[in-house]
DNA sequence: ATAGTCTATCGTCGATTGACGATAGCACGC
DNA sequence: GCGTGCTATCGTCAATCGACGATAGACTAT
């Protein structure tokens, strides 16, 4: 289980294989820690990934509330990491809950520490 | 020591807790790593630190040999990871030697694993 | 001194990013 | 069905990035 409150639950993480299918060393592994790099390379974006680790929030709207940005903004940022494989979403209803997904919070702590 | 030619030796590091005086946590230790994330968020500065870090190469006439890039936008790259604090340089001479600046690696990765 | 080599900087260009407001899509309650 | 609230997407704009060639600066060797 990922969340304590199921109604905000993402679906469960893929096996942890999937996010390690490219080793950690060559062009490929090189851009993909490129791509995860970028996507924590902005304040608000690490912002956001520091509330959903600590549990301080859980869905769109509760992040847009602890940000001082437009939601549109945030929502943006949220694309971001979603497309990185740094978060998950439960796209179910009004209230969409994000969660972060660990495997690719693993691959790229992963990929900086060998370098 | 750094380096096992002195030659192309950088300056030795500055003290440890420099890098350190940033808590690991709150707006200025994201607005940091945002920093650190986005000098590591372009494959090439990724294969530069690749390089200095396996001492594939030490001074920027190799690293520009090693990448597919004009040497212009190769120097830039290395200012970046510079002006990051990622690499450190010997100014001396026409020949600049280049290496990794360890305490600002270290300070990326500790930033990176308390997300 | 002078020529040659190496690196940093400048200027430019197209592509990308980050911000916002406006708007569309979607589930729920009435 | 119909409005209401929440989220994603679109369009736009300024700012930044990334690439290059050209050029300037610095040291070496001749």
């Amino acid at each position: 289980m990922d969340c304590d409150e199921p109604e905000f639950c993402c679906p469960p993480a893929a096996p942890v294989g999937e996010a390690t299918t490219v080793s950690l060393e060559g062009p490929e592994a090189d851009e993909q820690l490129a791509r995860l790099a970028k996507a924590i390379g902005h304040p608000a974006r690490i912002h956001i990934l520091r509330l959903l680790s600590r549990k301080e929030a859980r869905v769109c709207s509760q992040i847009v509330d602890e940000l001082p940005l437009a939601q549109s903004t945030v929502s943006e940022h949220l694309r971001i990491l979603k497309d990185a494989g740094l978060l998950r979403s439960n796209g179910d209803g009004p209230r969409v809950g994000y969660c972060i997904d660990f495997n690719g919070l693993r691959r790229l702590k992963a990929l900086i520490a060998i370098i």
